[in-house]
RNA sequence: UCCCCGAUAGCUCAAUGGUAGAGCGAGCGGCUGUUAACCGCUAGGUUCCUGGUUCGAGUCCAGGUCGGGGAGCCA
């Protein structure tokens, strides 16, 4: 240790308890702390064995770009990117700003998902991962929100649904078994101080099957649910998203254990998403190939699906969706070029962390959180 | 962005509209084979900001800022 405390008096970090809240103010002393400095080591330990199990099931590591000219997904806010002079902006005849001027020639912005860009991965090496930083500009205030989050978006060819659901369950297990082999200690600490049971939460999941069902029938059971007596505050109703309320009651409620939910409503999901065949799993009406992966304590960890490879059907959804195609060119090239069946999945690596430490905010789990009003250190 | 709650000493919190306190921490001294120990003394405050009501505001009112919980968006 070199150096003194220059003023004890003013020094915040005290030989006693220091609310989360508190020393999220003194991001850069917090490092200091027992309990961050146990998230930090999990952090670690979690973004190794991503990387191992990746590495040794034979899936290439694609470092997606950070910046981005196609709002892809349409999913979400962006940060843009621009080297333009604020007070100056060049404009074009008809008064809008002249992005021909810009750095790119044309509007940038921070990535919200590597995942189209690395289908083209999947489309040449197979199997394929992304792990890496992502943006999203939303004026979320919540404790499972950040502004700049690490995201996880592993992409494999020649799968459906299904093996998508089989990697997602080996993932997650293969994780939380990693976690409380290396780290028996700070997952001690955890189960003691931060969320009494978690050792036990923790094994239960590994040790169970998730359970696979269809949207449709996830909806009559919340609806058999509320025929016994359930509340919830939102209606359910076959074609509208579950809310979160939904959700946990389905996998902490009813099947106590984690829940793969398959092929939704075609209109509540993304344009990329397969589309199945009329009446899959009794459906109302048209669904697809989407799946949520939802666990006790936390909802939806996981989101993903199958990918629609077939041009016509992706060109429809483009224009069900009244998404602008000629943005979309070179990922429909894709199938233009020859294409096969894939899938994929994205994870938050934060809500991953939370999950298997118990902390309660996603702030105390990265070590410079970024969120609206928030980027001090 | 919406709903609810909050902001007072370094930290955690008290304070019927009437002189701002405690515990912990800090400094000094004492005691003690201590383990988040004990005793005494001392220092430490623009009560988040702006405005208003009032003889008088930490307290009541309005607006704002920031924080927490929940929701939406989502990962």
């Amino acid at each position: 240790m070199v150096g003194w405390v220059e003023d004890p008096e003013t020094y915040p970090i005290q030989p006693k308890a220091h609310s989360l809240e508190f020393l999220r103010e003194v991001a850069h002393l917090r490092p200091r702390t027992n309990v961050i400095g146990a998230c930090t080591r999990v952090r670690h330990t979690l973004a190794m064995a991503i990387h191992r199990f990746f590495h040794e099931r034979g899936f290439v590591w694609v470092n997606t770009p950070i910046i981005t000219a196609s709002d892809a997904e349409g999913a979400g806010e962006l940060f843009r990117v621009s080297t333009l002079d604020l007070a100056n902006l060049p404009r074009t005849p008809d008064g809008k700003v002249d992005f021909s001027q810009d750095f790119f020639g044309k509007e940038a912005f921070l990535t919200v998902s590597g995942q189209l860009n690395v289908e083209t991965y999947c489309q040449a090496l197979s199997k394929v991962y992304t792990f890496g930083p992502t943006f999203r500009a939303e004026n979320s205030n919540t404790s499972r929100h950040l502004a700049e989050f690490w995201m996880i978006e592993p992409e494999i060819a020649f799968a459906d649904l299904h093996d998508d659901a089989t990697l997602a369950e080996e993932f997650i297990k293969f994780l939380i078994d990693d976690l409380l082999t290396r780290r028996p200690d700070d997952m001690a600490f955890f189960d003691q101080r931060i969320e009494k049971g978690l050792l036990e939460r923790l094994r239960h999941v590994l040790e169970t099957p998730f359970r696979r069902l269809p949207y449709t029938e996830g909806v009559a059971i919340l609806r058999e649910a509320q025929g016994k007596g359930a509340k919830f505050e939102f209606p359910v109703e076959w074609g509208k998203d579950l809310q979160s309320e939904h959700e946990r009651y389905l996998t902490e409620q009813h099947f106590r254990q984690p829940v793969v939910l398959m092929n939704y409503p075609k209109q509540i999901k993304a344009f990329y998403m397969r589309l199945n065949d009329s009446g899959t799993d009794g459906a109302p009406g048209d669904t697809v190939a989407a799946m949520d992966v939802l666990v006790p304590g936390i909802g939806e960890i996981i989101g993903g699906s199958q990918r629609e490879e077939r041009l016509d059907v992706l060109d429809r959804r483009i224009d069900e969706m009244g998404l602008h195609k000629p943005d979309y060119w070179w990922y429909r090239d894709l199938r233009r070029y020859g294409t096969v069946p894939h899938a994929g999945f994205g994870l938050g690596f934060e809500r991953l962390i939370l999950f298997c430490t118990g902390m309660q905010n996603i702030r105390d789990v990265i070590p410079f959180p970024r969120a609206p009003k928030q980027a001090e250190f």
